[in-house]
RNA sequence: GCGGGUAUAGCUCAGUUGGUUAGAGCGCUUGGUUGUGGUCCAAGAGGUCGUCGGUUCAAAUCCGACUACUCGCCCCA
């Protein structure tokens, strides 16, 4: 093992493994666009400032997980290790304001400097959508039904709990963090190391803290739902509605807050049990101040990212591999026949497997083993008849094809 | 970044209180079957016991460091 391993974090993505991936990206890509999102590919790697002034410089992400160099001309770049970001900003370059409300869809590595466990890796892959430029909730219902359809479409609606917050606006979650805080300040005494370091870099993350001494203290503490203007309540409200609408069960959860600065109103998750620690599966919510804060005209966002990796974890029945046709030349004649005959066949629309070398029995058992759906075989007889023997694999059926009709006689196997 | 666990064949795992040439199942190769796969039978290949160092007459086994994986914390998809 100690010889040739790939970096800390980062795994090579076997055929079962890969298809597992495929799925999960063409599922939800096939759903975000029934709901009219459209692909954006943006780069990998971007300026380091465009992360550090979207996440805050007290994140954890910026503070100590990400991946960062120079690059040949002096230049701080950043692999990116969200796509929010990047989407604003490729929204703010290309001057899309101007087509204002933009639904985009993405999907890519992510890199984050982090300790690897289940589900959490350096380089891990997202799906995500962001509905950039719509003041009203119902982007956020959007976007949430989006992302309950697609695990729905995965097979994971039962397995899967969508729970919900409002953080309120601007003025509301400057509001209420003053009450936490102060609150929070008068027993500073029973909070944990952990809080007590987020009571001024980001206090609302202690009302999710696992620590049990902070969690008597949370208990008491102020609700946020007290700090809400009528505002922030009335949009909460129709989120919810709307929701409802579309019989999307939800879980209100107060304590539930975002990690990163720019989230206002909506926040969410959808969680499962099912992945230990790592049980987000996918998570987002409205980021208001965002685009303006990079510097773009004021354009209200929200959106959300899922972890490929963790949905490919939780997938019930895993793709399974495709089934070809396999052609088995027997002898020289056959074996040169063979080739002209696989690219008809491929030509046709059927994937075929013609084996490298080998006997019949030999390409037989090769056949067998990629799970060919059947074998079409080439002799000297079936030369001479101008035909082919076709051989069903799972029956064990076989019958003689003349090879003018052969497309025809195959479409069972398709 | 912090704490716990694990590391033996391609995979899943045995391996006694330290004691000769380190085992099994699955998989792989070959043969039984030079025009027929799967099932069955037989044979075979495959291991610096994660790496480096230490203790010992002797280490897969005991000790240390490192690396990777894993579980939890932090954080997050």
């Amino acid at each position: 093992m100690a010889a040739l391993q790939p970096v800390r974090g980062t795994h090579d993505l076997l055929p079962d493994t890969a298809r597992a991936h495929r799925a999960v990206e063409a599922r939800a890509q096939e759903v975000a666009l029934r709901f009219g999102f459209d692909e954006i590919v943006t780069p990998i790697f971007e300026f380091t400032e465009v992360f550090k002034r979207t996440l805050g410089d007290t994140s954890d992400i910026v503070t100590k997980e990400m991946y960062t160099f120079e690059d040949r001309g002096g230049e701080s770049v950043t692999l990116r290790p969200e796509g929010t970001a990047a989407i604003v900003r490729a929204f703010i370059s290309n001057g899309l304001a101007q087509q204002v409300p933009v639904k985009a869809f993405y999907r890519g590595p992510m890199f984050r400097y982090e300790r690897p466990q289940k589900g959490r890796l350096r380089q891990f892959h997202q799906v995500g959508v962001e509905i950039l430029g719509v003041e009203g909730p119902a982007a956020d219902i959007e976007v949430i039904a989006c992302g309950y359809r697609i695990l729905e479409a995965l097979g994971l609606g039962g397995t899967v709990t969508v729970e919900l917050n409002t953080l309120g606006d601007l003025e509301s979650r400057a509001a209420y963090r003053e009450t936490l805080v102060a609150y929070l300040e008068g027993r500073r005494g029973e909070l944990s190391e952990d809080s007590l370091a987020r009571l001024h870099r980001n206090p609302l993350r202690i009302l999710d803290s696992k620590d049990e001494g902070d969690r008597a203290v949370v208990a008491e503490a102020p609700v946020l739902a007290d700090s809400l203007n009528e505002t922030s309540r009335t949009f909460f409200a129709r989120v919810q509605e709307g929701l409802a609408a579309l019989d999307i069960p939800v879980a209100i959860s107060p304590r539930l807050v975002r990690g990163l600065d720019y989230y206002t109103h909506t926040a969410f998750e959808f969680t499962t049990t099912a992945l230990g620690a790592q049980g987000t599966v996918l998570a987002g919510g409205r980021y208001d101040g965002l685009v303006k804060q990079m510097g773009g005209p004021p354009t209200p966002g929200v959106g959300w990212a899922a972890g490929v990796e963790r949905l490919a974890l939780l997938l019930a029945d895993p793709p399974p591999a495709p089934r070809p046709l396999a052609v088995v030349p027997a002898g020289a004649e056959a074996e040169r026949l063979a080739l002209p005959l696989t690219d008809r066949l491929r030509r046709a629309g059927f994937a075929v497997d013609l084996g490298f070398s080998g006997n019949m029995g030999k390409r037989m058992k090769r056949a067998n083993r990629i799970n060919a759906r059947a074998a079409v075989i080439l002799g000297e007889d079936e030369i001479a008849a101008g035909a082919a023997t076709v051989r069903d694999l799972d029956s064990g059926e076989q019958t003689q094809v003349p090879l003018d009709g052969l497309e025809a006689g195959l479409d069972r196997f398709r």
